[in-house]
DNA sequence: GTTTACCATGCGTAAAATTCATGGAGCAAT
DNA sequence: ATTGCTCCATGAATTTTACGCATGGTAAAC
């Protein structure tokens, strides 16, 4: 394959758009006679005028005209598919639940887009989890798991760790209750599923039996919404909570803790893994919201 | 429009068929650090990578692999498109009458192409006139003509001017006829139409009677063959005798020449006239074939 | 451990692109 | 004709870029 001089066919083209080496020049920002070079370049690779060149205006000769198409097309099909590919190094779509978005990530997020102001970052939060990413909705997922699939990477940012937390004025005048006084107040279920509550009492040596007095909700999220405006006593996540304990909102009744099974973990697919705006974020995320040094990169 | 850089999209294109920055050089003809460096310049310019380097070989990101049909597509485009330009200019197709071809062009065609041997010449010998070239299947045409049609470049080469010829065989030992003597020999006509040998005779004073026994062929170079072979007196036009009178074939009987009112042109379409390929022959065929000094060219 | 096969990179040089300044050609208006 | 204007072409100097060379580093294979 021998191809023309590429710059110079930029410059032909852009030529033969203005009608004019001088016009060229200026929409280049290059001199008239750097055009004029070029131009000759071109001309002398083929062997044939590609102009002609006339006092009144410059016109293409059969040849330029029959080239002029040809080049037209063929940069603006780079052009396309360089907008796609440098667009998606702009942009990044985060999903979360609504639980780590509104207690995680929403807190430090305009921390991150401070770091790249001219990256496009967007939080997501739909329920549930596609877990191959094949609906490309999102490129990147915070994630309570403990399965993995393969074709994703995954990076462990820290586990669960429930601990009961109440407002302050759910005791107004009275003293904070111990384990044993939880019962007296209204307990509130961070799932509808998960028997959160049996399973710290039972790590706390405690059986309160199978009638606890409760309110369950959606998300951890609203659990600790609920608590915060002194509904009750509920387990919260602890990364959740930071603010809340340091401002004084919520108080924390134990440091019994149940950590559960799973982890946190920040996930995306492999085939995302050498994006700059992944990587960034990535690495963000892993010193923000990890509970362990960060590690050696598999990648 | 704001494109990437186009040598080292050209570079990527290599690198990417070979997977490797060291075949993509020799390709090139660059070494490999060369090839390297482009592809830093391209993955600067996006903004990401996209090659992901290992020790067992090269790949391409999911970004390299969006770009890469796209830059495939494009310079093929321009490829062709390059290829049907320079095709043009390498190409001359000439059309000349068979006597015009025989008698004019083919002797004097390898001077011709020694002089210009990267370029095709063919000759083509269609009898009749395609008079705007619109049949595209000759570029240039040797045509004797009276009229001139509007997008047609026109170079007058020579008049044409008839002798009478003959063989010196045809006379054994006699002597040359003089001019009452030529009706006790056959009359060639080199036209089955065109009354030359009356037109002739009435230019020298002579009325010969209309009952001139003669036979009639179908063109200029046949008559003059013939004559060469000793089958009588022909008129010959005498741009096509050199070569026989030089070498004794012929002998001019007469200096007496009829002189039509048409004349032999160069032509060719006004949007080749900027053609290298063009612009060669007509110079070679104008200090060649024209009985006058080369004029100006109106272009 | 050693070799091998890659790619990355600092540095000096060669080549190319670009500018600047000037010249020349065609056209229009005087 | 003459003048002025608008383009493009071009010689020379300069800046920029590309390139090769040699070297270094890394991961896989032997």
């Amino acid at each position: 394959m021998k191809l023309p001089p590429l710059n110079a066919l930029r410059v032909f083209l852009v030529a033969a758009e203005h009608h004019s080496f001088t016009k060229a020049g200026e929409t280049l920002h290059l001199t008239q006679g750097a055009v004029s070079r070029h131009i000759q370049t071109l001309e002398a690779h083929y062997g044939l005028p590609l102009f002609v060149r006339q006092a009144r205006g410059l016109t293409l000769t059969p040849e330029g005209v029959a080239l002029f198409p040809a080049v037209r097309d063929a940069f603006s099909r780079i052009e396309a598919a360089s907008e796609a590919i440098s667009r998606r190094s702009r942009e990044l779509r985060v999903k979360a639940s609504p639980s780590i978005a509104s207690r995680w990530v929403l807190p430090r997020f305009t921390q991150f887009r401070n770091r790249y102001p001219d990256l496009m970052v967007s939080l997501v939060t739909v329920t549930g989890f596609d877990p191959n990413f094949k609906s490309r909705e999102y490129d990147i997922s915070f994630q309570a798991c403990e399965t993995q699939e393969p074709g994703l990477i995954y990076h462990r940012l820290r586990g669960a760790r429930f601990v009961p937390v109440a407002s302050p004025a759910l005791f107004k005048d009275k003293p904070r209750p111990t384990m044993e006084q939880f019962l007296d107040y209204p307990l509130l279920h961070p799932s509808h599923e998960d028997q959160f509550w049996s399973q710290w009492f039972a790590l706390s040596g405690m059986n309160p039996g199978s009638s606890i007095e409760a309110y369950a909700f959606d998300t951890l999220d609203l659990a600790i919404t609920a608590a915060s405006r002194g509904m009750g006593i509920t387990l919260a996540e602890e990364s959740m909570i930071a603010d809340d304990l340091a401002n004084g909102t919520l108080v924390q009744l134990s440091d019994v803790a149940l950590v559960t099974s799973w982890a946190y973990y920040l996930i995306y697919p492999q085939e995302l893994a050498t994006l700059p705006s992944v990587i960034a974020f990535r690495d963000w995320a892993l010193s923000e919201f990890s509970d362990t040094p960060p590690l050696q990169d598999t990648l």
